[in-house]
DNA sequence: ATTACTTAGTGTAGTAAATACACACTATAT
DNA sequence: ATATAGTGTGTATTTACTACACTAAGTAAT
């Protein structure tokens, strides 16, 4: 980079809408802020870009510093940009969601600065937020709203194994409403996308349900045909 | 504005992809660019964004000085950030789709700087782009792709009143592929969107169409249910 | 006036997909 | 053995999608 652009006194940083999927609820991952401003406020984890990353390469950073997970499933969505967004300049925000498979408690560390804590909440039940970040939570869920119901993207959410009646959980979560369970499994199985395994559920008190697998491999010969629920 | 960020040498541009619909054609929008970097290369119109106004302001404003048009139809869709996308530093770029009604052809008045000249070009015949936006004129024309089949988005290319014919025409030249003329038209008028009006098509040799428009008011009301096609 | 030409406008039958709906089975816990 | 809680299955009905070809209307040329 040999010369530099004149200077607007403007910068950006990216937010994360993290998702995850745990004892039946939908939750998000929140912050609390231990700077100004909004300080002790919650928020949605998110920093500056730094000047050798890309957008992308920011948002995994951040969700790395803050959970210590890498491989994470995550898309840019929208890039708020009012001028009276941020109270101290003008700072544009890149927004990304992330889905992330909960299971065995990994340990959350925020290790970074600018946050006391990180912690998971249920969608149906957030505090007040810093910034604009209601609103970008808001086109967010709104976003893989939309897009759960044409691409693969609840298995993030869930682990490897799973049974169809937690896959129907997560759609029925996300989409908001309930679903009929002959017709759920009848549809999910006829795109041909899941594997049945020769396995069951272990530690429940009742007939335990077979455990299925996303198919990667199917489902990228599935090409132009759609998904659609 | 009181206190500023820390700098971090970075700014950031909107570039639009401006979709219009002309003598059976979908074309785009490009400048002919008078500055450096990538002097005299076609390009997407663009330009940075003003520290005092918001990006969907901008878009506008680029857009405007332009074609001298307001009150076009712009949805941002990405935002695209590598790091070596600009050669002279570290610009982000947020990226606009527009949709433009042109018929009796309104002067393209490229009196910005920037740009030597700004014309219309056939999708299917693009000369090499500066910097990233052949990725971006190919992510614009996906996005529109995917919307035109569930959101009202066509309308926007046509004159207030069109032909159902015209109407197919766009359709198919966005989803680039053809449809079948009864079930276009027997699909289309089920969705009670249009407003058949008492007038034909004129100047044409042959037999006259009848002329629709697009009724907002009845779309409004279609609330939750989805167009598709 | 006749003709040739070009696009507008229409219907149906067959197929596939979406919906609505209820009960028996199985594993565990007591 | 029995109560419990969730698993797993089939069919009939309705609705949407697809494929397909001719007549009607207006214009232009002779």
């Amino acid at each position: 980079m040999k010369e530099v652009l004149p200077q607007f006194n403007s910068t950006f940083s990216i937010d994360c809408v993290v998702f995850g999927f745990d004892e039946g609820e939908l939750k998000v991952l929140l912050i609390e802020r231990n700077e100004e401003p909004f300080k002790d406020w919650c928020a949605l984890p998110g920093n500056l870009v730094r000047v050798d990353e890309s957008l992308d390469q920011s948002a995994l950073r951040i969700l790395k510093e803050l959970t210590g997970l890498g491989d994470i499933f995550m898309e840019q969505f929208y890039t708020f940009g009012n001028v009276d967004r941020h109270p101290q300049g003008r700072v544009i925000s890149i927004a990304y969601y992330a889905l992330l498979r909960l299971g065995g408690d990994k340990a959350l560390k925020p290790i970074t600065s600018y946050a006391k804590k990180a912690f998971w909440k249920n969608i149906s039940d957030l505090p007040k937020l810093a910034f604009d970040h209601q609103m970008i939570f808001e086109k967010g869920l709104e976003k893989i709203k939309r897009r759960i119901k044409h691409q693969p993207i609840a298995f993030e959410l869930l682990p490897e194994k799973f049974t169809l009646t937690q896959l129907q959980n997560v759609y029925e979560l996300i989409m908001g409403k309930k679903l009929d369970k002959r017709n759920f499994r009848k549809k999910m199985l006829s795109f041909g996308v899941l594997k049945e395994l020769d396995e069951k559920q272990k530690g429940v008190s009742f007939r335990a349900a077979t455990l299925y697998k996303f198919d990667r491999r199917k489902y990228a010969k599935l090409f132009g045909k759609e998904i659609s629920f």
